[in-house]
DNA sequence: CCGAGTTACTTTCATAATGCAAGTGACTCG
DNA sequence: CGAGTCACTTGCATTATGAAAGTAACTCGG
């Protein structure tokens, strides 16, 4: 088994990169955001290799981020299209989106996000669901409900994220 | 030039990308803000062999996200701690780390965030920092102000993420 | 009916990335 | 003096990535 699998670990990012941790998977789902579903789409608008489209698209379905629907009968062709799991990654392309904006960008921002009622350019902040307030230094990781007892000791000491 | 380098490429998800995509690195910054500095402290945290190690931290460090400090001059010891711009990169982690806990947790949440004073769980969810309203579906992508024309044409018709 | 075009791939093969195992070097401590 | 700690490096096998070319099933224009 080469590449370390992440699946079997415990953390919660740990598994979501085991999904869509590997080289082009996130692209494929940004433009699966911008609306591509075509295998040609996908191809031109990335630059990615035919056969890697291949492996991604078919690990993105089978991880359950991805549809692969028959959209025409002859001959037989298939679209991509995003589930419910895939459109709730949204979050973290903004927070992708963000940093890579904040860091990345030397020469200026050249695509942002913009509000599609007023236009205004939009900047994205983690806060908290029930309070409402931006998530900051000192949030704590801790022992879950399905927490084994390795972990309840590994996390007994206090842990920030 | 194996592996499709993506920073050349304008999307700002793509040069982060470029960044923290390789295979480990994203848990190598997980480990950094749980507090772990040293060499062998990531290394027996995450079960990596010291070669790829070696190769990650290396490659955080010239990507700015990480620092190499000596704390002991004999024999000379580095210690890895996180610069701000890597401190910087919490956002994603939490958004990966909700995503992962809604998705990938079918035996219940082993792990989850807390509020250090309150103690309650935390739910992340992105925000505009303006309006403080949640991201919803049909936030666009639009050309900023670096955007080239060829960006520019491209981002005319309505793109969301 | 023929050839060009479209769409969605597959196959083959080179090269680079990943990872296991073992070794190294500079110390400290008992 | 030998064991232990810490931070790596080296050598080598295996797998992932990618470039190039080929395939298959159609449609459409002349």
């Amino acid at each position: 088994m080469q590449r370390t699998p992440f699946d079997q670990m415990p953390c919660p990012v740990a598994r979501t990169l085991d999904r869509v941790g590997e080289w082009w998977s996130i692209l494929i789902l940004r433009d699966a955001f911008y609306g591509l579903t075509r295998f040609d789409q996908f191809e031109q608008s990335l630059g990615i290799a035919p056969n890697m489209l291949t492996r991604r698209l078919k690990a993105l379905c089978e991880a359950g981020l991805l549809e692969r629907r028959l959209y025409q009968e002859r001959p037989p062709r298939h679209e991509y299209v995003l589930t419910a799991k895939g459109r709730d990654f949204r979050p973290v392309l903004w927070t992708l989106f963000a940093w890579g904006n904040r860091h990345l960008a030397p020469e200026g921002e050249s695509v942002i996000l913009t509000d599609p009622t007023t236009g205004l350019p939009i900047d994205p902040v983690v806060v908290d669901r029930r309070t409402g307030r931006p998530l900051e230094d000192g949030i704590r990781v801790a022992a879950g409900p399905a927490a084994s007892e390795r972990l309840r000791r590994r996390f007994e000491r206090p842990t920030t994220i």
